[in-house]
DNA sequence: GCAAGGTC
């Protein structure tokens, strides 16, 4: 061991490790610091003694990666070469323009070192920054010996750890980041180009931006995040609404009212929930079966870390997760909260949270709060959660300075000041307490149950408004008490469609997936804006643009998951594979690269695909020669939208007619038409009814297969809005361009809030646009469109195919044929069906054999026999009586869970076929 | 003019 002090370079990743770290190892002893060429990095000076060896310490840093790739100058230019030649075309690592100073103070500083010192950060990407600092240090100075520091925090331990046990740097962690790149670099290249030149020119793309600069950019994490947007969107559109029924009890005594949900939930068939409600009717008293009391705690939230910082100003600021990182940044610089970029949401054991909240007992707002934390006899205080995340290099983000406001602040910066503050006092707080009381009832074997709550302690939520926890209170039940409802109802509902992304929406899916890190997440959402692809309404919730929509539609066509999160999730498993050494690097690049050519090329191939769901949206441009899509049809009418041009009948190339408004694209207005129409000509009648005329009608012929066997093949109808049976048919058949097929997976029924912004000019109702919810032409339809459903259960697209699977039909004997149900809820679904046109008899086929399973609960003709009780011979006197054997009824007779046939068409109460028992007026009470 | 990943 020499006793000669060696100088040694040691580079941190950012200005602030070089800074902490120094601070540590220096023990604030003599420390010096002095200017480097950069103005960000400067450079601290100590001395310091590894492992006995006498150190001249010099400490830097760089800011992130030091170098990109990219690809040689002759092929940077976008006609330089074929795209595709971007899968092989050389590339090389370079220091940009704006990293150069950086670079030079490394070379300076290398040329006087012996020895250099790797302090990035512990992960891949820190990794490879190492050997891009290697990269310069050794071309100034090829003696220098080679270290890296690796340690999991900025604590002292841990840092004088590190520097007494150096080891070496690790090359396939590197090596896995320069896969990463070179894919993201080859892909993103070679599909941006490629579509930007197919599409730019071909249309009229109406964005806000000249179409000669617009670039319609491919890359790995931003397409995905496209996607998320997208497949919200269309499953919004195929979203089928749905009626259902529900019972509701309340009770209003001395001391308050109780409203009892119904514990089934809902029921999608009417008949079977007015049968229910008419037992419960019958014998309205209500027993009390249950009260349990519980103490109930609402924890208080985990440390925040990046992401949740993100999603948690969306959700209470509505601040862009773009703009809150920005002002986060400008806070750590002040120096007012700690590093905003981190994974971790658990503080470390040996963090003095105590200090961090003494700081903070003068503010006006939350002083006293943070004053009773610290008293030990209030009892509030309780060590912080954890939220099982540790990026190893940040602790999470927490005040870390006091500050009653500045005089350069914006609200901004206080609101998220604040959420940093209150959100670290709140994890350190006690969980909140409430007495929970549920009640269960019984009303003629039917179960009910209600729900007060007291709120006890707020705790954390004194310091911490963004959430609430909402008590109420209930009278006071004893089990076995009886009385009777003050209301007993049967209400219906109907299904909504889920909401629209929201950005706090988005980010949950990208962490999910793996798109994007911590710190990149809000870029790729720019991304998606700045390219047009995507719109945010006031309330941070995200709808494609026609242009993004198109995108995606147009490789989804192809077949290719582009546009979904797999691609990303195979690229991180080969760097795992990598970093692990398990798979060398050369090897996935070529395996991958290879791919992904084959990929590149087949799309290219297919380009007719992207081109057609471009036609879709966007006009031809007359630069891209001529308008192959949308040559002018029939006058039908004026259009009533935007009451300039004309409404005419049009093919599209998939085959599907649609009357469309010649004033496209700046009016949208568009009607369209069922997807089973074969043929369609306007005629030189007209409608009578619908105004302001003329509306000429147009004489349609279906395919027989695709309509219900009572509809007829010809039909002369009007669109204006009148024709009920053109109506009905573009319900059961679905529209002709392109949304039933979009229904992606199970469409999970929610109960949603109406949806309050979807694109412009659409209906939220039927999904056409030229019209609102409002005056939606279906609206009115909708109600009888329900009735009729009950009425008539042929609710779906029918395939006639199979036919000899014949059982006679239990109401009119005529055979029933085995069909299949092409519905969106129902899809692939089994039904017998009267083959007689007078008769609407039907059944599914698992009612009739012993399925099981939800589907049965929510839709089956029979009601589930969840509640065995209720057929205990009570009631009128046929019921109870019925030899049913489970919960589907065993014969093809449409029956009860009583046994009772039941016709669908009278009134349980007076027989009457004019109206249901819900609204008979001889119900009585 | 293209990606995604660091960071001021």
């Amino acid at each position: 061991m020499s006793t000669r002090t060696v100088t040694v370079l040691n580079v941190a990743e950012k200005p602030s490790v070089a800074k902490s770290v120094s601070a540590i190892l220096s023990r604030n002893q003599g420390l010096r610091v002095r200017e480097g060429r950069s103005r960000y990095n400067k450079i601290f000076e100590f001395t310091y003694s590894i492992r006995g060896q006498p150190c001249q310490m010099l400490f830097t840093s760089v800011t992130g990666h030091l170098m990109e790739l990219e690809f040689e100058d002759r092929y940077r230019k976008w006609h330089s070469c074929d795209p595709a030649d971007l899968y092989h075309a050389p590339v090389r690592k370079f220091v940009p323009e704006d990293k150069k100073d950086i670079k030079r103070t490394l070379e300076e500083e290398a040329r006087r070192c012996q020895w250099l010192v790797l302090w990035l950060d512990c992960d891949r990407e820190g990794e490879n920054i190492a050997f891009e600092v290697v990269d310069v240090c050794t071309a100034a100075n090829r003696y220098v010996t080679l270290k890296r520091a690796r340690f999991s925090a900025l604590i002292d331990r841990e840092i004088h750890n590190a520097v007494q046990n150096l080891v070496e740097p690790n090359k396939w962690f590197a090596d896995a980041v320069d896969a990463r790149q070179e894919i993201d670099l080859r892909i993103g290249a070679s599909f941006t180009r490629f579509q930007t030149m197919l599409l730019r020119d071909a249309f009229v793309i109406d964005t806000p931006t000249d179409d000669r600069n617009l670039v319609l950019s491919y890359g790995p994490c931003q397409f995905p995040t496209l996607g998320f947007v997208v497949e919200r969107y269309w499953e919004i559109q195929a979203h089928e609404p749905e009626e259902f029924w529900l019972i509701n009890c309340s009770h209003r005594s001395d001391e308050g009212v109780a409203n009892f949900s119904w514990m089934r939930g809902h029921l999608f068939d009417y008949t079977c929930a007015v049968i229910i409600y008419e037992m419960c009717t019958e014998e309205p008293n209500a027993t009390v079966t249950n009260v349990k009391q519980q103490e109930k705690l609402k924890y208080p939230p985990y440390p925040l870390n990046t992401i949740e910082l993100e999603k948690r100003a969306s959700r209470y600021f509505r601040m862009s997760s773009e703009h809150t990182m920005k002002v986060a940044e400008e806070l750590y610089q002040a120096g007012f909260i700690s590093y905003p970029r981190t994974e971790t949401d658990s503080f470390s054991s040996r963090t003095d949270l105590h200090t961090i909240v003494q700081e903070q007992q003068g503010h006006p707002e939350w002083g006293i709060y943070a004053q009773r934390l610290l008293d030990p006899g209030t009892g509030l205080w309780r060590n912080p959660r954890s939220g099982g995340h540790d990026d190893k290099a940040h602790p999470p983000i927490h005040p870390t300075k006091f500050s009653a406001g500045e005089a350069g602040w914006s609200q901004d910066h206080r609101k998220l000041y604040e959420l940093v503050v209150r959100h670290f006092l709140a994890c350190v707080s006690k969980p909140a307490v409430g007495a929970e009381t549920i009640v269960e009832i019984d009303i003629a074997g039917e179960q009910f149950s209600v729900c007060g709550r007291v709120i006890l302690e707020k705790n954390y939520l004194d310091v911490y408004p963004f959430e609430s926890w909402g008590g109420s209170m209930i009278p006071t039940y004893t089990v076995g008490q009886q009385f009777i409802p003050t209301t007993l109802t049967l209400d219906s509902g109907v299904t909504r469609p889920p909401p629209l992304l929201s950005e706090a929406d988005l980010l949950s899916s990208m962490d999910k997936e793996g798109i994007g890190t911590d710190a990149t997440m809000h870029d790729h959402i720019k991304k998606l804006l700045d390219r047009f692809y995507v719109t945010k309404d006031s309330s941070t919730r995200f709808t494609p643009t026609n242009l993004g929509e198109a995108l995606v539609m147009g490789y989804d066509d192809m077949g290719y998951k582009l546009w979904k999160p797999d691609l990303r999730a195979v690229m991180e498993r080969d760097m795992k594979s990598v970093s692990e050494g398990v798979k060398s690097k050369d090897e996935v690049l070529a395996n991958s690269l290879q791919q992904m050519k084959a990929c590149f090329l087949d799309a290219r191939l297919n380009k007719v695909k992207l081109l057609e769901a471009m036609g879709i949206f966007f006009e031809r441009s007359n630069r891209a020669g001529g308008d192959e899509l949308h040559a002018t049809g029939e006058v039908v009418r004026k259009c009533g939208l935007c009451q300039e041009s004309d409404m005419v009948l049009k093919k599209n190339r998939d085959g599907n007619f649609m009357v469309g408004c010649l004033g496209f694209p700046q009016c949208r207005n568009a009607v369209w038409l069922p997807g089973s129409v074969s043929e369609a000509a306007v005629t030189t009648n007209t409608c009578n009814i619908c105004t302001p005329g003329p509306v000429y009608l147009i004489q349609f012929k279906f395919r027989q297969l695709e309509i219900p066997p009572n509809y007829s093949v010809n039909h002369l109808g009007c669109i204006g809005g009148c024709d009920e049976v053109l109506t009905q048919l573009t319900e059961i058949c679905g529209r002709g361009p392109r949304m039933p097929a979009r229904a992606r997976g199970p469409i999970t029924p929610t109960s949603h809030a109406n949806q309050s912004d979807t694109r412009q000019g659409l209906c939220t109702n039927c999904q056409q646009t030229g019209h609102s919810l409002n005056d939606c032409p279906s609206q009115n339809l909708g109600s009888r469109n329900a009735e009729r459903r009950r009425m008539n259960q042929h609710n779906g697209n029918f395939d006639l195919h199979a036919g000899e699977d014949s059982v006679s039909c239990s109401s009119c004997g005529a055979p029933c044929v085995l069909r299949t149900a092409n519905t969106a809820n129902n899809r692939g679904r089994k039904f017998y069906s009267c083959q007689s046109q007078e008769c609407n008899f039907f059944v599914w086929e698992d009612n009739l054999n012993n399925s099981t399973g939800e589907r049965s609960f929510t839709r089956s003709n029979t009601i589930p026999a969840s509640n065995p009780g209720r057929n205990g011979g009570r009631g009128r006197g046929q019921r109870g009586r019925g030899s049913r054997s489970g919960p589907h009824a065993a014969t093809a007779t449409f029956v009860s869970a009583t046994g009772d046939p039941i016709s669908g068409r009278r009134c349980f109460v007076c027989g009457d076929p004019s109206h249901f028992a819900n609204v008979c007026p001889n119900r009585g009470g």
